[in-house]
DNA sequence: TAGTTGACCGGAA
DNA sequence: ATTCCGGCCAACT
């Protein structure tokens, strides 16, 4: 299991109408530091069956999306709820 | 193997 | 509140 395997799971994981921060993954993968790394592998990241949508910056804001930019990103969380 | 990059974070100015 | 700087980690060339 490497580690962007681990991160696609966890943020498979995250419920609908919810969102954690690329730090809160990194922790959940056990790499409390590789916050950055993390942010990298999903925006490598092309798999639709990951809702990258649901992860966002500690701040509140978002750091981008690889399928229809960050307006995209805002419409889709709006839609499910998360705000 | 080594160097560069990036959807980051936290603290300082 | 905004901008700048350093640190940390994995992927890519």
């Amino acid at each position: 299991m490497t580690f962007k395997e681990q991160v696609y799971d966890v943020v498979r994981g995250i419920p609908e109408g919810t969102f954690m921060t690329y730090k809160e993954v990194a922790i959940k993968v056990g790499r409390p530091r590789a916050m950055r790394a993390v942010g990298m592998v999903l925006s490598q990241n092309y798999h639709p069956d990951v809702p990258c949508h649901r992860v966002i910056r500690s701040d509140g804001k978002m750091g981008g999306y690889n399928r229809g930019g960050v307006t995209k990103k805002l419409e889709i969380l709006t839609r499910e709820g998360a705000l």
